[in-house]
DNA sequence: AAGTATTTGGGTAATTAGGGCA
DNA sequence: CGTGTCCTAATTACCCAAATAC
């Protein structure tokens, strides 16, 4: 599989969390996510890092109770 | 193809029901709703699972229910 | 070498999270 | 039971100028 080692910028990062870019540049400073840093400072983070921490979509935060009613029920689809 | 993976922030969430972003986040907390956190604890929603909730999702609620099935499946009654 | 777009740094307002109460 | 409002603390967004990336 592709883990996808690849860089990518903070306003890459920024983007995929809908955040400002400055915010992912926050996350570096405070440690929360991997950085690395080019020869001029500037920052870049690992594409699969980004990727686990964005890896909580389908998942919600607790498990939504069906209610009696699960999705792969039969739906009144009535033609 | 795109699915529309934008993320909405609460406070637009929340704008589009015309409730409170609190009652956003409690949605969220609940399981009621999809969302995904940022490495700071702040939410962020799927704009096509926003618009799926506002769209009805290609169903209507019930503008005159039969007393034989109520539309409105309230948690099992527990009690 | 020059150009544009992005990122960096600091500082201040706005939004959000969480708990409790009405 | 669900929603709105109160509070404090934390996180995030936007302002600027200079530096870096391509």
């Amino acid at each position: 599989m592709d883990t996808g080692d690849r860089l990518l910028t903070p306003g890459e990062v920024a983007a995929l969390f809908r955040v400002d870019p400055k915010t992912v540049t926050r996350w570096a400073a405070a440690g929360r996510i991997g950085s690395i840093r080019t020869p001029g400072g500037h920052r870049r983070f690992r594409e699969s890092e980004v990727k686990e921490l964005l890896g909580s979509e389908g998942l919600a935060e607790e498990p939504a109770p069906p209610s009696a009613a699960p999705p792969t029920q039969h739906r009144p689809a009535h033609h």
